[in-house]
DNA sequence: AAAACATGTTTCCTATAGGATATTGGAAGA
DNA sequence: TCTTCCAATATCCTATAGGAAACATGTTTT
């Protein structure tokens, strides 16, 4: 009976419970491959697919409801959200605005702790937007996993402040904006050639972050990710 | 094709499943009752209790893990989650300051619609808090339900103003912020006595709407926020 | 031919069962 | 007396099965 071999670095990712990894591949199939919004998603599909029982599906299910990335209705199931269409998108980015010029103001409290951290992040995605750059200016398809990583580090820069507030509310709040915000990158394919621009403001608020002046941050902040939604616009406007 | 059948006027309640079912009970258990925190929830304690099978009780268990009103250990199981301690209490109250202002300023933009539900909503919350006064005058026990009317009436004050930005990304929000101000109503006691002064602080915000001064009400809103964290400071130093 | 009905299939939803793990209690030893 | 070990119980986690609702298809009727 007692088997117990001690597994010791055998690694069992499983060690959290089915649950968990079902729900990051569903996740993560969600935010790297585009699914066609409305896209049925079967339990018993999904179940079969990953060789695992409906049960721990189902679960990760109503965890990924939560977050606005599936919807469900009623004894119909599961269905890919539909995308951020225009309107919803002025909305996201007022959302941005209260959340994150408050937050801004907040980590401005605890500038001493964030800003090493931003400097480094900051520094990171210098490299990366110069990365981008030159990938575009040599042509060729579009460099996927350098924009990814290049996104990622674009939004850990907005992260990290929200992590400087040192409010556990205001930083489950930013969680469910990232995944927003994920989502409309999906949609709006913006912010690809905006890399030189979103270093710049970044820095301006990291500046004001750094003579401790809360309010311009703030300021800083409102000003970016206004320019970041007039960018958008103008990239919805054109497609 | 066209495949838009309106069915109804939309509202269909008694089409929700078990699980909504199990989920709202255990809500309301929660709220309502005084249940310490770390209280072990037995996923077949609970399915024998209600007489349903431990998967709807697990997944609605999921999706109040969501919320944060318990916790959930890998392979241990739920526990109520731990109240909200003086540090966190305060960060609550920094929280509702960003979301409520920015949520103010955003709603004058809809004034003429908001301001006639909030006016109801106020003249309802006077006569709930005249009650109340009355029956702490007259001395006898706590009228507890009484009390959960009051609060229900002064909390909606503040969800119509979400409601009022007409943006649903800040009202999700404000649903996490909702629960989490009720619960900090549980072990705070305050609010008991305040019934006047909300009253009319209350009636400032609206004075501001009604003019279309966003600033104005958002400075009312940041004024009336920051009298109740002084008077829920008050109250945890006579504790 | 178009609409309405009936039937079969798929899928969701709930219930039950079994294996794995954590907790609890007591006994043996230092 | 305290610590350590071990066994028994309770609980969680996953898998499987059956009933109910929704979807799809083919037939009948107007």
């Amino acid at each position: 009976m007692s088997e117990t071999v001690y597994p010791l670095a055998g690694n069992t990712p499983q060690r959290k419970g089915l649950r968990d990894s079902v729900y990051e591949l569903i996740l993560n199939m969600l935010m790297t491959s585009d699914i066609a919004p409305g896209t049925r998603l079967s339990i018993d599909v999904i179940a079969r697919d990953l060789k695992v029982s409906p049960t721990p599906v189902r679960e990760a299910l109503v965890q990924l409801e939560r977050t606005g990335l599936v919807t469900r209705e009623a004894l119909k199931g599961y269905r890919v959200a539909p995308p951020i269409h225009s309107g919803q998108l002025e909305a996201l980015f007022d959302a941005r605005l209260v959340l994150e010029c408050g937050a801004t103001e907040l980590a401005a409290g605890h500038a001493a702790d964030v800003v090493p951290e931003l400097d480094a992040t900051l520094e990171k995605q210098r490299e990366l937007g110069e990365k981008v750059r030159r990938a575009f200016a040599a042509g060729g398809p579009a460099p996927v996993d350098l924009l990814r990583e290049y996104f990622a580090v674009d939004w850990q820069f907005h992260h990290l402040i929200f992590e400087g507030t040192r409010n556990p509310f205001l930083l489950d709040m930013s969680e469910d904006i990232s995944i927003r915000v994920h989502r409309m990158r999906q949609t709006v394919n913006a912010g690809v050639t905006d890399a030189p621009d979103a270093v710049i403001e970044h820095g301006l608020i990291l500046d004001a972050l750094r003579n401790g002046d809360g309010d311009a941050a703030a300021a800083a902040m409102r000003d970016h990710i206004e320019k970041v939604r007039e960018r958008a616009r103008q990239d919805t406007a054109a497609r």
